[in-house]
DNA sequence: CGCTGGATTGAGTCCGGTCAAGCCTTGTGG
DNA sequence: CCACAAGGCTTGACCGGACTCAATCCAGCG
């Protein structure tokens, strides 16, 4: 999580990431496609190798949280007891490596591979809890920009290119679509990010970024 | 955390809290103490024997969110690298079995303490997330009505009482105490909720308060 | 070139926050 | 045992930020 990453390429694998290349299979996702599906037994782990993915809940009455996005190099399908409690997308077209759980215990014995996957949880509790105090103690302005920031942090070049939409940042932030739109608007008018078109954009003025999103 | 629970009394071990017994310390910490601080060195596991927890994180302007709430029988301290990422306080006084975590190296070997371990980190994931869905797409009344359900499915008998003030609770939720104590009022007033004072309630119309939580 | 779906913008509303009194419980000292 | 103080909780009036609904814009694509 905290590595640089080439965009649409494999990364420098994790530890895990090596492990699993020695079972399991590569699978193509095409843009859109669902990865698994939330309440379906989770007996696959999955890792990134190139694309980018979504994971969401979805309530009764439409309402819809988006857990986390995901990239190259992280994995996917970790948090979970006999079921997934989030369904995956595949943002973009992107190829998974997919490993079945039962297939993990031929690699288990000297207790590294279990570490390993407990690390990667750890990591995935980190990131949700940093999400969980955005969503309770921030306003509209403040979440979108920690959200550009954050964004912008993990690709580490000077134009950095969104793989969602305005839909779905909204529901990662516990907006609407409308007040996202809004706040870009707004940040631009201050000269603080600087959007080509909707989905492409680069930091001018870093600091006042990161004061904003406190 | 399914579990029921005797509150106020060490409740039946999980199997984490059984080896942990053969290491560590009992240590009593008085109501408002703070077990451990934001930003240290993060060395301890602990173990709720009886009371209650919070752990809180702070922003420089003041405002604060609530983790999560911790009785007997849960861990807290795992969610860490090498810095706690919160701080805990005591909601009352309380008992708390403290095990230095390189002192668990001595437990390990057959891998079954880093599965416990992985497992209790998964299950804190699991309620984070659960939070987090809240955070995001729930109205006021909605975040009330779930964490009353929630406090008062956990203790499972008739009577509920809170540890925690209304200022913890709009902490939790990301409201402020003037909604909560709206919001309660507002339950009481349509028979779903009965309060005997503030921190004493018990449930009149279960399912309507699950109808509301959502 | 027009179609289509996502993004932006605007006007008006409402939910939850803010500020300010009051109330009730708890605890302390006369 | 009562008086009083202190802190937490509740209630009210008002305000403002984010949502809703609706119109418009714009980029990508046939």
């Amino acid at each position: 999580m905290t590595l640089a990453y080439s965009p649409d390429t494999a990364p420098a694998a994790s530890p895990l990431a090596s492990l699993m290349d020695r079972v399991g299979l590569r699978m193509p996702f095409a843009k859109g496609e669902e990865i698994f599906g939330q309440d379906e037994a989770a007996d696959m782990i999955h890792s990134i190798v190139s694309g980018a993915v979504r994971t969401t809940r979805l309530q009764s009455d439409g309402r819809r949280q988006i857990g986390d996005f995901y990239y190259p190099g992280d994995i996917i399908g970790l948090e979970t007891g006999d079921l997934y409690r989030f369904s995956a997308e595949a943002l973009s077209d992107c190829v998974i490596h997919v490993v079945k759980r039962s297939s993990l215990h031929v690699l288990r014995g000297d207790g590294s591979l279990d570490r390993t996957l407990w690390e990667a949880t750890r990591r995935e509790l980190e990131r949700t809890q940093e999400h969980l105090l955005m969503l309770g103690r921030k306003s509209a302005c403040e979440k979108v920009a920690s959200f550009l920031r954050d964004v912008a942090q993990r690709v580490g070049c000077e134009d950095v290119s969104l793989p969602m939409g305005r839909q779905d940042m909204a529901d990662y932030l516990g907006l609407t679509i409308e007040t996202v739109s809004r706040m870009v608007t707004q940040l631009q008018g201050s000269r603080i990010v600087e959007f080509a078109s909707a989905r492409q954009f680069r930091v001018t003025r870093w600091p006042a970024l990161e004061r904003l999103a406190a």
